[in-house]
DNA sequence: TGGCATTAGTTTTACTGCAAAAGTAATTCG
DNA sequence: CGAATTACTTTTGCAGTAAAACTAATGCCA
């Protein structure tokens, strides 16, 4: 019989920063703790030992470091104490994983969408997460990743793709799972999954851009998500990137959504070759030297590598996390989009630290898991 | 006789928050103080008291609120219990002025530079310090403004316009005066003018653009200044704003710098009139309705309101504030510019809030001993 | 092999700085 | 004129901290 797993105890302050520190960095020594919250030794022994004795963190198997000095004994979270469960809502679909502490997936599933019908999405969304949450032993809380204005992370103020404005999902989630519910923009949940667990934890600032149905933006500057009420609108879709590029449905020519998105890549090279072909294929034929894919792709590349400039010179970020289902675009086009970034950089500063995440689709809900995580660990208070 | 003022005693911690808050916050009342910096009103008498006794703070009398209760005793700083001189450095001369501890101007002075040479400059600097310290009883600090990239708040690491690299101008300068000195880039130096004691006061985040011989451009975001070792380089100055717009002398076509800098408006003014217009003149000849000069003006401010619409999109300020030498063109412009803020900002979002600071050349000084104010009450650790 | 240097972590102690609570002050409102 | 309201002060006790002394576990070196 498992023994029940207490709460989260730590109330804000040192007790539960120690806590945040093992949680996003790892097993950690505790003078390390100590060296980067500027506490004294003592205070670390005063404020682990609970938190030991609670059952959230614990001792691990001291590492051999060469170094003289007694070992160090690094305390780490125990990472399947808890499980959450993280979700992208799409048009079509819903897409889910199961989560660790630290936000490590450990399974996934996925449903249909029939309807578009608020109360008949949550309840896919509920079947789905009864369904994610049999293969763990309880779920601490769920998170609802959706590409639009959320408010409150529970109610979805504006998601033109479902049509939706002002639904309290949260509350219907709650209601239907009697799991704790929340509900947040999809492009900062997977910002947040960088910050604490990705290519951005540790970092002051990064910027994050990702590629895929839509063009995402996202940014951390001083340790924290930059954040305001437009946040969620989708404000770089209609970057101008290109004066002579394609035009999108509201009248940009060259915009990033008529150049960078899966379906303006694919409609762009079917209509050169007069077939229908898909995103990679599209990329595929690229790679092969097919002159139009080529164009096409080179030209996207051109115009991220110029997007990139522009956040890098307004935003100088320490690193630039590139995502989304579409990420492959960057390793085709590669050498295209560092000559866009040359272009609108000045010759004089450092390179850019630029970091491709993997495009799997299952990133989107394991941001949306770890905003669910950050909730339940830094309390209510997010 | 005049007593001999204090230092600046509060080391970093509630103390000195205190300091600060009424420093930056105006005449504010013990409870608010406490309200904002989330302390016990016990707390606050323990804490301002020292700072009275001290005389760097004083109650001043009472407003008359209307409202019930004991009325509050506002604590201000003495404000001209310190001055501090601060200069701004450019190929032709300097102009320097003298400011009390709120950073308002008491004087004024300039002194051309007949050389680049750093120790002709410096010997100009520290003149100009002495007479402009003349007026007031003593100089606590001293700010040097320059457009280029500066280390450690003393070295002058690469200035183009003077022809510079690795000079310690600030060492140069103490040594000279006898007053303690710091050096800054001219933007980070204006920026946190606003953010101290102007437009950017008490906000979390805005973003600063400069119009003048260049193009400065400043971010503040989660109320700190954002920098990395890039800042100063002038990042923005080739920012592509027209894709049919003039050449830059980099090879640019229709940057910010070919646009909208004062040299840019003046000359394709004159070129399309075959004569020569001052910065003025070309703004008065649009202003009068003369067909080229409206149709250049209106080019810089479109393009110019297409710049702020991507600072906007990228970094969600809350306000953004426009200054320097030049932007008078705001004004001039200002239509102009809101057509170029409206073509690349989604219609959803909320209205910008864009201010235009005075175009004299002083701010640019007042910046300087902004930084010579920050620097003199944080401590050193700047 | 034993001492020494080094680093990690614990225990003890004393103290700072805080909030909480109770008290005082100065005003408006009825 | 007193009740309500808000601002500030004084008093008190306590929680959390650092500092110091101590224990522990390793590498290094003679």
């Amino acid at each position: 019989m498992r023994i029940a797993t207490p709460p989260w105890t730590p109330s804000p302050g040192p007790s539960q920063s120690v806590a945040l520190e093992v949680l996003i960095n790892g097993p950690i020594s505790r003078s390390e703790i100590a060296r980067r919250l500027d506490l004294s030794p003592g205070s670390l022994t005063r404020l682990s030992t609970p938190l030991i004795e609670a059952g959230l963190l614990v001792e691990v198997e001291e590492r051999v470091d060469g170094r003289a000095g007694r070992p160090s004994r690094p305390l780490d979270v125990v990472a399947d104490s808890r499980h959450f469960i993280g979700m992208k809502l799409t048009g079509n679909g819903v897409l889910g994983v199961t989560t660790d502490l630290r936000a490590n997936v450990v399974a996934t599933a996925s449903a249909a969408l029939d309807s578009r019908d608020p109360d008949a999405v949550a309840g896919v969304l509920a079947e789905l997460a009864t369904r994610l949450g049999g293969s763990v032993p309880s779920v601490t809380a769920l998170g609802v990743g959706i590409g639009g204005l959320v408010s409150d992370h529970a109610i979805v103020t504006s998601a033109p793709f479902l049509e939706w404005s002002e639904v309290a999902l949260g509350t219907m989630l709650e209601t239907a799972t009697g799991i704790p519910t929340v509900i947040e923009n999809d492009i900062v949940a997977f910002t947040e999954a960088e910050h604490w667990f990705g290519a951005g934890r540790g970092l002051d600032s990064f910027a994050v851009l990702t590629l895929g149905a839509g063009i995402g933006y996202g940014l951390v500057v001083h340790d924290r998500l930059v954040v305001n009420e437009d946040s969620g609108i989708g404000l770089v879709g209609h970057w101008p990137i290109d004066p002579f590029g394609p035009l999108c449905p509201a009248g940009h020519r060259g915009c990033a959504r008529s150049m960078l998105t899966q379906a303006a890549i694919t409609q762009a090279v079917s209509t050169a070759l007069g077939r229908e072909v898909g995103y990679d294929e599209a990329l595929d034929l690229a790679v092969a030297g097919e002159p139009a894919a080529r164009r096409v792709v080179d030209d996207a590349g051109r115009g991220l590598g110029r997007m990139i400039a522009a956040m890098a010179n307004l935003t100088v970020p320490e690193r630039i996390i590139l995502g989304g289902e579409g990420v492959r675009l960057v390793d085709v086009a590669g050498e295209a989009m560092h000559r866009g970034i040359a272009e609108d950089r000045d010759p004089r500063t450092h390179k850019l630290d630029i970091v491709a995440t993997p495009g799997d689709d299952t990133e989107w809900c394991r941001g949306a898991a770890v905003i669910a995580i950050q909730r339940y660990v830094l309390g209510r208070r997010l």
